[in-house]
DNA sequence: CGGCTTATTGACATACGTCAACTATTGTGG
DNA sequence: CCACAATAGTTGACGTATGTCAATAAGCCG
């Protein structure tokens, strides 16, 4: 829960779109299926922009003017408490268009946004999307379908917390990040573990002798990098209160 | 954290809307601003219906054939874990519309809805919600700016799991829930302790045992009546953690 | 290499859950 | 309307998970 430093804050340029942006971006749900009119009005106000790590792209309390999409990288939304500790609510990625809801309302942001490393970001005007999410049905569509899918995410994550150790939100993030590779289950942990532990709702502390729990039960860690043996066990961890 | 009984679980009749029923659904922010014929095309073969205190209006992992609007009473979201433990993830009351997200995109339900007390509910096929949010582009967009503000609800519930102790999550429900009347802020608690526990994160008997707490800064309970004597004592204490 | 940040480990404090007994409240049938 | 059972809520004693503080170790970058 320590605090999430910024060490780079530039004034933000405007930059061009480069092509592959352009191509990443009609793969990302909320803009299939537009008219290539619609999308071309949004992306054509807007601009996109390399970041670097610990950039704020925006403070809580702050006016929405933009809508992110995240192209590369890794971000993640962080609440601040009125005594300045904060909480990362979640991350998002490639592919993940964050804050709708502030932009969509034309309200304040309701949380910050950090890098967790360099990414590169598409910033479409706040207004833009309203308008659109006003004149083009698909496109108010897709919206109504991206802010379910967040719903699931985050009650979810609610419900994990109200039912869960420590522990075994731990071991259900992993199980839920892992890829398999070489018949081997494993994961890269995307995020600095102070802010994965932030994450999680526990303390960096409690983060580092959590995963130790976890050696125990067959999880081996190696800095970021993570394996998985058993994860029929991990799975019955994370769901059963009386395990070892 | 104990089970949620369901006492009554008859089967449901549909019941005919009646013009009241009617009424109160054209007021509902989701359905402002559209044409009559798409009130009624959804209306037409939707059905409003009272039910029960404790009845089960759907079950985590049911499909999605219903969205659900609540015209009088209360419900409460809950999740179930593996384990048969369930946590509420949050209330619902008059004018509310429950689970947009499953219906639109038709996936089972996340959670289960219990009814808290005896409610009228409506019943909205799914498939055509689903048919509306493709076709009209005005329904479209009220339902994403209903999703956006559920969006705030959780984000808002998952902060304060992160930030807050128990007593002073309990202390913020007990501010936003209050009313003034006759120069005292008071709130009248429309749920029952357990569910309220569950809601809050926290067990029963520690929810008993932090309205104890708060008697100490001035706030006074008698079964579900709460009156706040020093609100602004009463916020700090939610924002500072070294408050007595 | 040296300085900075990040992560780990240990000792300790505390908030919270658990279990059990008790009390209050609600509901129901006679 | 009362008596009784069932449920809901409270209180206390206690254990444990998790946070806190402090010291050490391990990465990372200039």
């Amino acid at each position: 829960m320590g605090k999430l430093r910024e060490r780079h804050n530039r004034r933000r340029r405007k930059g061009s779109m480069l092509d592959s942006d352009l191509a990443s971006i009609r793969k990302i749900p909320l803009f299939v299926g537009l008219d290539a009119s619609v999308i071309e009005e949004m992306l054509g106000r807007g601009f996109a922009q390399t970041e670097p790590k610990g950039a704020r792209i925006f403070t809580q309390g702050e006016d929405a003017r933009f809508l992110h999409v995240v192209l590369q990288g890794r971000l993640a939304l962080v609440g601040r408490a009125a005594d300045a500790r904060d909480a990362v609510v979640e991350f998002f990625g490639p592919g993940d268009v964050v804050l709708v809801p502030a932009v969509l309302l034309d309200e304040p942001y309701q949380v910050a946004a950090v890098l967790m490393e360099e990414s590169r970001l598409v910033y479409l005007r706040a207004a833009d999307v309203r308008a659109q999410g006003h004149g083009c049905a698909e496109f108010a569509r897709n919206l109504s379908l991206m802010l379910a899918g967040h719903w699931g995410l985050l009650v979810t994550q609610i419900m994990e917390h109200k039912l869960k150790t420590a522990p075994q939100r731990l071991a259900t993030y992993l199980l839920e990040g892992a890829r398999e590779a070489g018949g081997r289950l494993m994961v890269d942990l995307a995020v600095d573990k102070r802010s994965l532990a932030s994450r999680l709702g526990m303390t960096p502390e409690n983060l580092s002798r959590n995963l130790g729990q976890l050696e125990r039960l067959g999880v081996r860690i190696a800095g970021r990098h993570v394996e998985i043996d058993d994860a029929k066990r991990l799975r019955a961890f994370c769901h059963d209160n009386r395990s070892s």
